[in-house]
DNA sequence: TTCACGCTGTGACAAATTTCACAGCTAGAC
DNA sequence: GTCTAGCTGTGAAATTTGTCACAGCGTGAA
């Protein structure tokens, strides 16, 4: 079984190699690609064996192979089909961040229970209402849900989406979902990643001035 | 040293401490939490081992008392001031949702280039044009910086806000920020999230159809 | 008061993850 | 062709993180 993180640092790595290739970089060591992921060159060189792409002892790695062997490794040449419940600010923003189409990820359809915005396109993306949540994902094909509903929302909207055949989900509201064993969840807790950084910046922020008393 | 995973489970806790006190429980146990927060018992207890507060074995945790502790360990008895940089879709979701003030972070201010969007108030929010950030970011007391600029402009951004002495950044850039050891960086990297839930929603919903054909 | 149940707190253990360190290889120099 | 510098790939060690299991204790029952 491969690690969450692993996964993690292979997507990063992908658009940091997009990004090296679009610059004309043919190829690249471990320990480069190493610093653009602010990580060391054994867990470049570690992460890579997963993906069973060898490299050059003398060259290094072909950028452009190796981006090849990532998109064959995660299959997403097509693109990552995706749905979006819960068209809030947070759900308008991913909208027109993602509708604009600079990266793989498509959202194929919007929902939310609110009259005003269904019925209408925000972004190019039509707004559907929940209610016909079921048939509409019914007849795509999608990877992934985009939950931007209520905390007091999202547990029916996952259990909806899972019924409808939906594996994978980036959950945005603060709540811990209850999904099966065949379900992965993403949970993105914005203020939660707030305290986070507020607290060891914090704790930085004291050491920094001790270290500047001592002196 | 304190672990970063430690700390996410404790602002978890807090979350739904709050809820459960506003629910009107006033003790709850080790694996009453456990299950809320998706752990197991043992996780729970261990990392209420690092704030010090202890529970009786026989009513277990007191709900008001156990949050007093976190926020004293966590010192955010009065909000967490962050500034916010770049009005963008993102940024204005962050605005409309923050400045509604349900959680305990406070954007003080906001910055952006655009001279249209400068000048006036988003949601209540002040947005300063980014020539001035210095001057404005040393006027208040600063924990935390919001980064919602394009990738581009990010690291530029950081280099200035760490300039004015803030340690804590969250990070919606795609891309790995350059910082001293006395700064930390929460990278929220929506896109990168997406494809994680999206490789592991394929694998899981592979696996599934396996065991349907076995059997 | 005494007893017993079932929890907490924690040392010891197990698993996961990262780093080390080096054998083996390959392209270029000569 | 031969040599060499410096990389890759990978076992093994180290570190980090999570779990187990149980001694010890506090509360309510009798």
């Amino acid at each position: 079984m491969i690690s969450e993180k692993t996964i993690s640092r292979l997507t990063n790595y992908q658009t940091l190699l997009r990004q090296q290739q679009s610059m004309g970089t043919s190829h690249i060591f471990s320990h480069q690609l190493a610093d653009l992921a602010r990580v060391t060159p054994a867990q470049v060189r570690r992460d890579l064996m997963v993906i069973g792409y060898s490299g050059n002892p003398r060259t290094g790695y072909h950028v452009g192979d190796l981006q090849e062997s990532l998109m064959q490794f995660f299959a997403f040449s097509t693109g990552i089909p995706t749905v979006l419940v819960g068209v809030g600010s947070l759900g308008r923003a991913l909208l027109s961040y993602f509708m604009t189409g600079r990266s793989n990820i498509r959202i194929l359809a919007a929902f939310d229970t609110d009259p005003v915005k269904t019925g209408r396109s925000i972004s190019g993306c039509r707004v559907h209402p929940m209610t016909r949540l079921r048939e509409t994902v019914a007849d795509l094909t999608v990877t992934c849900g985009l939950i931007t509903v209520p905390g007091t929302e999202a547990q029916k909207v996952v259990d909806a989406l899972i019924a409808s055949g939906i594996h994978g989900f980036v959950n945005f509201a603060p709540v811990r979902l209850k999904v099966p064993p065949t379900v992965f969840v993403e949970n993105l807790d914005v203020t939660s990643s707030i305290e986070k950084a507020a607290f060891f910046a914090r704790s930085y922020s004291l050491k920094t001035q001790e270290e500047q008393t001592h002196e």
